[in-house]
DNA sequence: ATGAAAGCGCTAACAG
DNA sequence: CTGTTAGCGCTTTCAT
């Protein structure tokens, strides 16, 4: 049987109180008893049960995380951004994958509440506005990740993906690119529609045509990046540049075009987003956006931690990052 | 304020006995008041509080997962496989990261222990064997992940490396290698010994002699593949393969190699180990031993869920996985 | 078929 | 300085 704060009470020939109160480190009480209590504690290996205090302090010291897939090589460096700053903290973090799945993020949501989870941070699909809502109006203590939802005042930590993907898409500009093709990110995401909005908008900016056929819709997977890269190379003309909406579509890229045994940069530019680890393993190195996952995640946390703790005011929070562009061997300069 | 299950009974005019009754599917309501109090619950969107229920069950329906870093690309996947197979049972997971400190190691059982957690799921470095033997005594629940510690028999969920490096340089061997490098991992780490071991005994198997200049201590980074690799090409006489420790070390391999002017597989073939998703993307695709990582998740949680419900033996569970030789384009054939 | 009461392990007034 | 008491939200005998 597990020893109890009743165990130690009786074996230190004091009242519960008198144990409640070294453990917490409270006042009031002689040092000679506190030592007497803490000897026992020691001895006796014991360890409070979070879960009895949680209920009477109405605090359980853990938040929620929901992710589409900790497979994403974008979540696990936020996640592990948000685990080092909450234990600090003496939190811990439960997680779930939804796969994007509403169902599931509805699911993930309930169950955490039912844990009484002290607040989550959130990485939701898009269309999933009502739970978020349903949150905000309950005064749930919430950080969205990556995310901004329109009408609502729910703190966010993200990056502004318009401009990066306009900087990006500027910089493949700047290298004499003219004929520059987009798979898009999942449309159905914010990200995904910002970062295809920043591609137009420098195409815009800079007088250049967007072709329909190199524009393709794309859902963040390998998979996508490959078969819309097949697509875009089927037709006669080629772009001189391919900009993806994530790195993870990049790869499957680079294989489409190894596949029609074209070369990169030579034969098409490829430029991606997130700079996740892959991007300077591969070769050529991969050219990208970097995301600082591990500040997002830091942030988000940080963000909560305010928000659970001061009562810190959520109307006025949201973190905006930039992301830096990282320059390997992906791209080649059409000029001089 | 949260509605707890008071708040039903009142409205519904009932004990609050019934409702939880009604709440767990018990018997011995009639299905009149069963449907009222439902009612009831869907109206004010009711969640019973599992804390609370935890507390008076002794039971958390939470597990928890301590690893060494959730951004090593080994386990995410493995964490997704665990996530997934005790969502179905609906137990959810805490998640800890160490970097494989000691204390951390600690801290992060104790933390768990104290959240009640049903039971922990644990890679844990090792040399921290007390803890593991801790946990052992008090008969708390517990799989390891990628790791057995003699002495005890905690069950565990690991791949055979030592057969898996057996196998691959058998099939170096097979393709007519007879000069064969090995750039061993971290010898720190069990895997690395058992690779390492592998790989010898293979070679002792088929009357191959093992040439001290063949054999260089990697830990399992890219550099130190390109490093130790440099060290052996800068010997007159090359081996005909090498098999690295794992694939991120193949990666510096691969780069050496290049550096040398050399070409893969024809001046030199590669073997890796793991088949991080990277293998199958660089040129040329790296020939490999696969890891079921998402498996050995899932393996893990079952033999868990196992030992927590059906108190299961745990005396005699010992999973061993097999690793799936992926054959790619860096070895080159010797014979004809 | 239903409810009253006890208690899971802990904290927090309140008294002394 | 210390202990008594009353819950936190829920489940579970044991009556009725």
């Amino acid at each position: 049987m597990k020893v109890t704060i009743k165990d130690i009470a009786r074996r230190a020939g004091v009242s519960v109180t008198t144990v409640s109160r070294v453990i917490n480190n409270k006042p009031d009480v002689s040092s000679d008893t506190k030592r007497k209590v803490e000897k026992i504690i020691d001895e006796t290996n014991y360890q409070p049960n979070t879960i009895a205090r949680g209920l009477v302090l109405q605090k359980s010291y853990t938040i929620g995380l929901i992710i589409p897939d900790i497979c994403n090589p974008f979540f696990p460096e936020v996640a592990r951004g948000i685990e080092d700053e909450l234990r600090k903290e003496g939190y811990s973090v439960i997680f779930c994958n939804t796969d994007n799945r509403k169902t599931w993020e509805k699911e993930s949501i309930d169950l955490l509440r039912s844990k009484q989870v002290d607040g989550m941070i959130l990485s939701l699909s898009y269309e999933n506005c009502d739970e978020i809502f349903k949150l905000e109006k309950e005064g749930f203590p919430v950080v969205q990740l990556d995310r901004l939802v329109e009408g609502s005042s729910i703190p966010s930590v993200a990056i502004d993906n318009t401009e990066s993907a306009y900087k990006a898409v500027e910089y493949l500009i700047s290298k004499g690119h003219k004929r520059i093709a987009h798979i898009t990110g999942d449309l159905d995401t914010n990200t995904g529609r910002c970062r295809a909005e920043g591609f137009k908008k420098a195409l815009k900016d800079y007088n250049i045509n967007l072709l329909d056929k190199f524009y393709v819709k794309g859902d963040y997977s390998r998979s996508s990046g490959y078969y819309s890269m097949k697509k875009i190379l089927q037709d006669d003309e080629h772009p001189t540049a391919v900009f993806t909406g994530n790195d993870l579509m990049a790869l499957g890229v680079y294989e489409a075009i190894f596949d029609e045994g074209l070369k990169i940069p030579d034969d098409v530019s490829v430029f991606g987003h997130d700079d996740i680890e892959l991007a300077s393993l591969i070769r050529p190195g991969l050219t990208t956006m970097r995301q600082p996952k591990y500040r997002i995640g830091k942030l988000a946390a940080e963000e909560l931690l305010g928000i659970i703790n001061e009562n810190k005011d959520p109307n006025l929070t949201e973190v905006v990052l930039k992301t830096e562009l990282i320059e390997r061997e992906s791209v080649k300069s059409l000029l001089d």
